[in-house]
DNA sequence: GTGAAAGCGCTAACAC
DNA sequence: GTGTTAGCGCTTTCAC
């Protein structure tokens, strides 16, 4: 009996002279089926090596158990940690996982179009994907279930942070060490790109807390440039060389935070001394760092995505459609008081004195009046000192 | 006219009055098909509002134009980096990607089920995953081609960096600079997970070169732990405290020597000029840190890996079967020459004289004779300082 | 250019 | 328990 290069089920059932019902209850559990008659059917299975096609049997069930989840930026660990959080669910719910990494509307219409289509996936997360009305449309039209995580899209469920009163948070902590002139560094969207939100709703908690305390808004302390340590690094050098620096500057990420510290480390702003220095997600190194930021429960949200997601696809609704995670401010050494007012910081490890290594070219020159950077030794209880000496 | 919930390609045929071939022909590019039919077809199928089924279509095809992805640890930069280089690929291909966490045998032989399946994947590139002959027979078996990165394979096209080669090249780098004492801090492969080997060919690489140099090998000096900075900050402190410290360490991996620049900051072990420290990858923070490493293109480990799928898919044979990437010694400031020799070193960011911060327990207490952590300032110049004064 | 029909390989309902 | 069969929804010859 010669073997057919790919046998299926019906070469099974006729190989063990049963049907192919039979072949199939074996292949899926095997209940319902002689002890001895399963036997034999396993054994001509492997002697036939055969292997169940997904496909067909997807289409015949009507759905394949794949979801697929869009996410922006795998260089940033806030949506790794996200996408973490879902694919760990996913994968425990058996559920496997295309992933769609979405940056530019060009991408965005390309995955749509595959996810829109039938018997593509079961369900779709989008995690901080803005997505518009007309994509809201598509999906439904398709009977696709979506979830978002971090992103706020109309009528569908979703799993978020207050992104604005976390903002509030990270300026009201700065204001309440006696911070008056506050710096703000977060990202400019290029046309290119997907308007992604957070950043900006950050920033309007930053002006609303400002506000709220009584003090002018200052449009020269906002700085917005790409989501990148190096880029941030380079606007807080702006920032810090200006006639009248802030006293503390909060960014919208870690990311950019640390680009920050590296800046002051440069400019010679001891931190948290001469310039305190706050991000936002607490993202794994922050703590390393000793970085003070906003914590919010990354990998937990795309975690409650997916398990939201798998709800809607077991066919119940889910519970409250906008969910809000909760945000909390971790101090940690890179805030401090305002200098002059309570003193006695305690140090923080980029800014304790290490001067600019000579094949570095300091992004923004040094201002007139301020010493080489490669001469500067800061002292943590001085005050009122410039530039770090 | 009603319209059926789910109306099926055999649906708009009738509606549109064509055969299902036509309509078959409109839906996948409208080639050979008369511009009045498509446009007639076309309107049916909005009207209908007619999804294509996925399912059907890849039946009916025999592939579905999916691959998937097996990798480890999304909380590793490095395997993030491949994973990205690899979607960035595949997406470009107009392939889909499922994306397999794959970091104990459990999860391996889990997914090595789903996707040995037939018409599941119709490819697989496995990352850092370590497989064994009996995983590349089930692929086989099922036809399914496959490709390794950062992973030796025998007889599957892989993508690898010499491991070895750059574990030498980083001892061979301290060595140069008069240290004799250097210490190793990698990975301690729990029986829970899969043997992953960069670290352990690392060391090897790192033993082979200190063989070269005539240095005894003092296994004191190596500490094998969990990947991350926390548990290397540990290691490191270990180390730090011993009669006889090290001059230099040489971690695993960037992420891990990250955590051995905070146990140099605690232990007060000025860098580079008491403890010279280099890490393995060259990840994104690590130029913002001023790390020393090895560097290897991540991204593009991934991006080839999936390029050598692709053409596989497509048909041909791979060229060069082992495919090795090139290492480079990138020097930062977190090296310097050895205490004593040359003197006159750079001084690295997170050692120069921030103390530690009170609510931190150093994790190894100070040892005896050592100046408590929050009373020193180091001087860069300073040589054969103890605890950085 | 277009229509008809034979698969693709399986699941599930139903009869025995 | 087990066999039979009708779909699942499409692609792709092949004839016209």
């Amino acid at each position: 009996m010669r073997i057919p290069a790919r046998p299926t089920m019906a070469d099974v059932a006729a190989a063990a002279g049963v049907g192919m019902g039979t072949v199939s209850r074996v292949v899926n559990g095997g209940v319902n089926v002689r002890e001895s008659t399963r036997r034999r059917v396993e054994a001509v299975i492997e002697r036939l090596g055969y292997r169940p096609s997904h496909l067909a049997a997807a289409l015949s069930r009507g759905t394949s158990r794949t979801v697929a989840i869009l996410v922006p930026y795998l260089t940033r660990p806030a949506s790794v940690a996200r996408l973490a959080g879902a694919l760990s669910v996913l994968a425990e719910q058996r559920y496997q996982t295309i992933v769609c990494i979405v940056e530019t509307p060009g991408q965005l219409d390309h995955h749509l179009a595959e996810l829109t289509v039938r018997h593509r996936a079961d369900g779709v997360i989008a995690v901080s994907v803005p997505l518009g009305e007309e994509h809201v449309a598509a999906f439904r039209r398709g009977s696709v279930p979506i979830v978002a995580v971090d992103t706020v899209v109309a009528g569908v469920p979703q799993t978020t942070a207050r992104d604005v009163a976390g903002g509030q948070l990270a300026a009201g902590h700065l204001l309440s060490l006696g911070h008056q002139r506050i710096g703000f560094i977060g990202d400019l969207i290029s046309k290119q790109e997907l308007p992604f939100t957070s950043s900006k709703l950050r920033m309007r908690g930053y002006r609303r807390e400002l506000t709220s305390a009584q003090i002018r808004f200052d449009p020269r302390l906002v700085r917005l440039g790409a989501h990148s340590a190096a880029a941030a690094a380079e606007l807080a050098s702006q920032l810090l060389t200006m006639r009248d620096p802030p006293t503390a500057i909060f960014a919208a990420s870690d990311t950019q935070a640390m680009g920050v510290l590296r800046a002051a480390e440069r400019c010679g702003f001891a931190v948290p001394a001469m310039l305190s220095v706050i991000g936002f997600d607490d993202i794994e190194s922050s703590a390393l760092l000793d970085l003070s930021t906003i914590h919010q429960p990354l990998e937990h949200s795309g975690a409650e995505g997916a398990r939201r997601l798998c709800t809607l696809l077991a066919g119940s609704r889910v519970r409250p459609l906008r969910q809000q995670l909760p945000l909390r401010l971790v101090k940690r050494a890179s805030t401090g008081p305002l200098p002059g007012r309570s003193g006695g910081s305690r140090p923080h490890l980029l800014s304790a004195g290490a001067g600019g290594r000579a094949r570095e070219r300091s992004q923004a020159g040094p201002p007139a009046g301020r010493r080489p950077l490669d001469t500067r030794f800061t002292r943590h209880s001085s005050r009122h000192v410039e530039g770090g000496m």
